[in-house]
DNA sequence: CAATTTCAATAACCTATGTTATTCACTCTC
DNA sequence: GAGAGTGAATAACATAGGTTATTGAAATTG
């Protein structure tokens, strides 16, 4: 199934030609990035919506100096900026973290969507609800939270959105980011991301080695990282779609 | 003029019929709050779209122990969450910080408007991708920022926004935060604010004493804090509007 | 398959910011 | 107009997390 579709039907549920008219709008402009590279850059006019097929990037910000902030991840079926051709310049950049696949999404698909997709255009509002919900989560996060808390709900977070992804299998999924991409994205320093993970190790909340993060129990690691889901809003039409998994 | 429509033609021009539709629909259901009271709270079923017709009020989140993190400021004008009756539940809270008047927007205005007011529509889109940068902002703010840098930020950020509103004469404008409002939002203490404060003012960066703050260099002020307005998207049409103040 | 480069681990040291406490000035209220 | 409460200022001290540097292993590249 398209990532697409199956991101947006954790929201609705969507009519087949919904889906039919989303898998072949999202099938046209492919474009295929290596790893670490930019798909947009701050200051470019926005022409097209992003969506992530497959692959994982992040939005990132950064000062004159250098210094970066990663402020959100992507995973396949996120899209990147609902609408965002409304405004003149980017405010942010978009780079990939693997290899991704992205399609362009023309103003034009989103202008049929309002006028003959209903439902999509409902699943669409959600999932941007959602997506300033993480942000404000984040700002939590980086204002409140210390190091480790801080480690494991981002940790958290990522694990669940992977799982509504299907990218992971039982307590493990493919983890790309390095330990300097963690630090980018925690505001913590490459050297405390490593303590961080060493402690988060050490009480067997997680197993991390090489690209593999294994979270053996998943209750634990929320509760050291006063993890609550509820800003994820993972229900669709009065249902828990986690009591589905 | 109403807030809201001098707030949503910063971003488009809106006919007379689109101003009177507005005026009409943001003066029923007005509710009064004295400050600093809960006008929504987290848990909550969102009914309505709440606007900000006067005073200030905030966004914010809070960890079970107490924690508290202000996730963004609203001034008059403000809408608060475009569209969030489509969730089941408030993942923040909304309180007030002075007096405030709310003006509560059912689903149907928003159905209205889609159906009947396009130009309206794209007001909003912009309004909310806006607050979304905003967001944004605020996480490389928080990650990255030292304490004096976040908090000229924020002033910057402010003053920038109240002007926008109308709410500045000169350099000067009304504030009514309090020292532990700040710590709240910048992630401080209430000891570093204060000392933090102390520095931009022996810098004569700011002026703030009561509820008054003073910005007698802007630009200056927007180099310490590393501000750049571009994530406030202030143009129209492709006209600036900054120049024009 | 040598030569780089990247990523992770660890150590030693440093500092920005947090914590707790006290005092002072207001301003609200009964 | 005494008492209580809030907000700001300041001091003394504590610590979480930053910085710089080194090493080794594992990818990546020519």
């Amino acid at each position: 199934m398209s990532p697409l579709v199956r991101r947006l039907e954790q929201f609705v549920r969507l009519s087949s030609s919904d889906r039919a008219f989303l898998t072949r709008a999202a099938g046209e402009r492919l474009r295929k990035f290596g790893p670490r590279v930019d798909v947009v850059r701050e200051g470019e006019r926005p022409r097209d919506v992003q969506l992530v097929l497959a692959g994982w990037a992040c939005r990132y910000k950064q000062l004159e100096d250098g210094r970066r902030q990663v402020v959100s991840f992507f995973l396949p079926g996120d899209i990147c900026d609902l609408n965002v051709f409304i405004l003149r310049e980017m405010d942010h950049s978009i780079g990939s973290i693997t290899d991704v696949t992205i399609a362009d999404l023309s103003r034009e698909f989103f202008e049929e969507i309002s006028a003959r997709y209903p439902r999509i255009v409902t699943a669409l509002w959600w999932e941007s609800l959602v997506d300033a919900a993480i942000q404000r989560e984040w700002t939590l996060n980086l204002g409140q939270r210390t190091a480790l808390e801080r480690m494991a709900h981002l940790l958290c977070e990522l694990f669940f959105r992977l799982r509504l992804a299907g990218l992971t299998s039982g307590d493990s999924c493919e983890f790309p980011l390095t330990q300097a991409d963690l630090a980018d994205a925690s505001g913590l320093s490459k050297v405390h991301v490593n303590r961080t993970l060493q402690e988060l190790r050490s009480a067997n909340l997680i197993v991390l080695r090489g690209k593999t993060l294994v979270v053996p129990d998943l209750r634990r690691l929320m509760d050291a990282g006063l993890f609550n889901a509820n800003y994820l809003h993972m229900e669709r039409e009065g249902r828990q779609l986690d009591a589905i998994e």
